[in-house]
DNA sequence: GTACCTCCCGCAATCGTTTGTATTATCGGA
DNA sequence: TCCGATAATACAAACGATTGCGGGAGGTAC
């Protein structure tokens, strides 16, 4: 009773031998058994509760039923939609998620990589940032089928799927117009990060578009995605250019240090200058004042992720390239229209 | 050369048979093997690349070297660093972590339980809610080692790593009576939820430790660890109290629901009322005003909680029970010395 | 009546390990 | 010189499934 109903127990019970119940329990075999042995054996399996074993299939199958997600920080409240979608779609499909953070560098994310080949995970999720994979990642294309989300490569070699960051900026560029702003600032994320470049690069092609000049002046990088950076890019932005109304940023962490910034030049936010962010993580609408930002659809992202990453699996040719995901606005108070200027 | 370098592969280019290759390989067999076969199995194994196939060895040993982590929801910040924590110890010794989150309720967790034994993970990491563990949960403990984190069961039957609610609360409790503060209320998470009943029984536990008293009357019970459920909770218990000076939320969301309460109101946080929150979320600190929060060390409750499972897993007799882990107060600027009263 | 085809099903190999047992070689002691 | 103990290795059977192949039963066509 403690061990575990084998594939043996379900054809002695239902007379037949271990190989036609195998078959028979294999939806795409069982057209070759008799049918109502089929209905035997499966009589069988369900009244003694059995279990296929999955490591013994994998084994002999060399699929584990399993993919795994690597992200780049668990803590950041993005991955978790992401996670939440991708895991969504996979378990019904009976794939079970490892999950891996590389929150200790690229190097690491390297190792997880070669955990999960290692453990025969039957397909790869990627997360993590940067515009160019690794050697062993690209590598890894050989042994497991792989797509990306919320990243892509420069050469858009592997299956991307990502918010379409050129209209997720164009609703803050264009939001930001309509309310009658001229002189809009962008604070930047990492260049080195595919959404940090894709976003930077959508703020001047969107600026020229709505009719404003496209200074590259207008743009502060930040080191990386988190709220100091962002203050030190925003005041650095703010002293070169004291004129500016509103500021884009390139995430909403980026946004906050824009609160903090423009808080410590005694200017008032939504009044002197309009804050937009992006991503919409929680919490932000309980921020004083709530701010506008961009939201992108992360759950179906990672859901989007996970059929293609099906799709692959299950052999089909997926033309490499990305899938963009339309943003929308959540419009808050922290963008308004321009103070009258010289009241 | 697609094919993966196996066990006999190691054998034939050492000399010797499979079976001595295994035994050269595996440490706790080594000592039967001539030193300098193991030697030479060793080289070759460096040599070729080698690395054994987990699922061959899982399927002859019933070990997967993989530990399931159920958690309630992905999406819920708190996690982040409970799943970063009881990884970093995990992978550390080879495992790998399977995650599952059972965010469409508690059946949901059943079978997650259930798909993670089928997958025969050797240990199961639960973070799920409530006080009592399903049928199906205990009677996975008979094929794999389990502990909780972030909750307890009430007959405290399995091991658990929790945070020091009593303490906690008693951190926020005595921080406002040093202030000054009289009239403290409650705004408590559901009751069924172990942490939700502890942090209540240790409130009205601190109180009369402090002096004051413990009207049960002061305790209003939110249906759930959200921002909104925690607004109608503040708002009913300050219709109840209008004379109530600080509250102390069970949780940060609480917490945040109590601002909203109390600024429609029209009184000012940290000023007519103070209000705690508990858990010390991300981006707490850039609230207006920043909340107070007692802050608990998840990250080292995952890794230990991964500790134990490993512990348990080894064999080793881990008595039940709970590990209390000391929580800390940040102490912001939304608690502060009650406003004179009759100013 | 034989040949042939179809339909089911059983046999056995296989996936890559681990591990109980058998075998061989070596050596010390009587 | 021979025996028993010991050490080192080889053999083979598992673990639980999948799958190519072969074979028996039954039917049809000649």
């Amino acid at each position: 009773m403690s061990t575990r109903t084998t594939l043996k127990d379900v054809a002695r019970e239902a007379g037949v031998h271990i190989s036609t119940a195998s078959r028979a329990l294999n939806p795409s075999t069982a057209s070759i058994v008799n049918p109502e042995t089929v209905e035997r054996v499966a009589e069988a399996a369900r009244r003694l509760g059995y279990r296929p074993h999955p490591l013994a299939r994998g084994l002999r199958t060399n699929r584990t039923m399993s993919v795994g997600v690597i992200i780049p920080d668990v803590e950041n409240p993005l991955f978790g939609p992401i996670i939440a979608g991708a895991e969504s779609v996979l378990v019904e499909e009976g794939y079970s998620v490892l999950i891996g953070n590389a929150d200790m560098g690229p190097s690491h994310a390297d190792s997880l990589v070669e955990d999960m080949l290692e453990r025969h995970v039957d397909g790869l999720i990627l997360a993590t940032p940067g515009r160019v994979v690794s050697e062993v990642a690209r590598q890894a294309q050989r042994d497991a089928s792989m797509v990306l989300v919320n990243r892509s490569v420069d050469d858009d070699s592997i299956p991307a799927i990502v918010g379409d960051d050129h209209a997720g900026i164009g609703l803050a560029v264009r939001h930001l117009r309509e309310l009658g702003h001229e002189r809009i600032g962008h604070v930047a994320g990492p260049s080195w990060v595919s959404t940090g470049k894709d976003r930077r690069d959508a703020f001047l092609d969107w600026m020229t578009t709505v009719g404003l000049d496209a200074d590259i002046d207008l743009v502060e990088e930040a080191e990386w995605y988190q709220v100091e950076p962002g203050t030190t890019a925003a005041l650095t932005l703010l002293r070169r250019h004291p004129h500016i109304t509103a500021i884009v940023a390139a995430n909403d962490l980026l946004g906050l240090g824009c609160y903090r910034a423009v808080r410590s030049l005694g200017k008032v936010i939504g009044v002197d200058v309009s804050i937009t962010g992006y991503n919409d993580i929680p919490l932000l609408d309980l921020m004083q004042p709530p701010m506008t930002a961009v939201r992108v659809p992360y759950r179906q992202m990672g859901a989007d992720a996970a059929s293609t990453l099906l799709a692959l699996i299950a052999g089909a040719v997926v033309s490499p390239g990305r899938v963009l995901l339309s943003p929308t606005l959540a419009i808050r108070s922290s963008t308004a229209p321009p103070a009258v200027s010289g009241r």
